[in-house]
DNA sequence: CCGAAAACGGAAGGACCCGTCCACTTCTGG
DNA sequence: CCAGAAGTGGACGGGTCCTTCCGTTTTCGG
């Protein structure tokens, strides 16, 4: 039935052991810098980052390489040098992204106001997701290559784990109030957006209202029975694009 | 140009107006039925159907045509001589799913309890997404040729218009719940479902839940107010494919 | 200033998918 | 039974996108 099997990038692995081409003198772990890089190289790294950044916010993460190239005025080749995957391309745009994401986490957390704080993280993720087509699939994808973009957000995730808790701890969140429930609402509000338009962002709106409608405890006499948090799986890499 | 050309297609096999078996030799120009099938063209016809059917189901709309003819077990040129467009293929693929649809409703309206039949519409409308990759996507979208399409949908969504009032006024229904709420919910849950997998079954129900918690307004003391409902659009036909 | 290494852009080769065309096959009615 | 119309399947031209390859241009240390 599926006879392409696009099993191939088995490659990908850079990394792998002895990297013999790069002597790495000064031993930089954070590794896969972009050092040494020639100044127009960087010049043009900078500008396919931006373009990158503007097309996936604009149209998605499935935006043609080639597009991404244009917008940034450079050949399609020095896209791909410069970003062998598109993975690789991925995580580094939204690597801001995702340092807004603890950002909003920690600052929610600096609230004096347990509820308060846990509304305006819900909020604020779901704006980010209006403002950025490409900002849920990234969020929610597994990129098992990207260590540190893995690292970023579960701090955020643990982050938001500590204001659900808390939230819960002073009575505000209901208590069958899961940690997976923000994927839920993450996936729910990407329903409701997909198609971008104006109306989307009130209706996003909206769908937040009713969902914090829902996770709110202090009319706690009536709260009903919820079925199982049931975690939901993220996004592996490749059904991104598979499905087309 | 072609005003109404491909218009009715239904031949919908029994229920179709005043199914005439015969071949209606008075005026056939009005009828444009696939009526006078030969044999063998109806048996792939059928087939053709069937095979579609499990493929939305399984895959969504976006299914290659190709994909469907194998399925079917034949040629692409059969599907297309039946099938001319991808549209006509899914409205006639989705009539029966939409007739479903308004028997849930009709079920619901004949239900006493209204809030139970709004529930159970939000219910099994969230559990035919589920079931159906396809469904969300063809229920959403709008097909200007498909007449008596249309004219089905809007039947349901008169229904479901007619249960949310008497729910509402019942007083089991939030009064700021808005018709176009129903579209908000099948998005989210779309959402929630697009990857398909067990996992997914599980989060719709809890989101449902969620959902039916917050519409609910017996607990009226606490509902806060709630951005405007703003009307959520279909889907234009031809987005389902653009965007690729 | 100069030459080698680094970087560049676009072309080219695959892989899909769409929708049509045409030579061949299969019904059907007399 | 048989001719011809209705029906069929697969090949084909036209697109889009991915990814690599290669001849040319640019940078930069000496």
């Amino acid at each position: 039935m599926d006879p392409d099997s696009t099993a191939s990038d088995s490659t990908a692995s850079d990394s792998t052991a002895s990297d013999t081409t790069a002597p790495d003198p000064a031993g930089p772990d954070t590794a896969a810098g972009p050092e040494r890089l020639r100044s127009d190289a960087r010049h043009n790294r900078a500008r396919i980052l931006e373009a990158a950044r503007e097309a996936f916010a604009a149209r998605g993460l499935d935006v043609p390489m080639a597009a991404v190239a244009r917008r940034a005025g450079v050949g399609v080749a020095t896209l791909y040098r410069r970003f062998p995957t598109r993975e690789s391309l991925v995580t580094e745009v939204f690597a801001d992204r995702l340092a807004d994401c603890v950002g909003v986490v920690d600052e929610a957390l600096a609230d004096p106001d347990p509820w308060r704080g846990f509304r305006t993280v819900i909020e604020k993720v779901c704006a980010m997701q209006v403002a950025d087509r490409g900002f849920t699939a990234a969020f929610l994808t597994e990129f098992p290559g990207a260590v540190d973009f893995e690292r970023e957000r579960m701090r955020a995730e643990r982050g938001f784990a500590a204001l659900t808790r808390r939230a819960q701890e002073a009575g505000y969140l209901r208590a069958d109030f899961a940690r997976t429930d923000l994927t839920l609402v993450m996936k729910a509000n990407d329903g409701v957006v997909a198609e971008s338009s104006e109306a989307a962002a009130a209706a996003s709106r909206r769908l937040v209202a009713y969902f914090l409608q829902a996770f709110r405890s202090d009319h706690t006499t009536s709260a009903p029975d919820l079925p199982p948090p049931a975690p939901i799986g993220l996004y592996r890499f490749d059904l991104l694009t598979e499905g087309r």
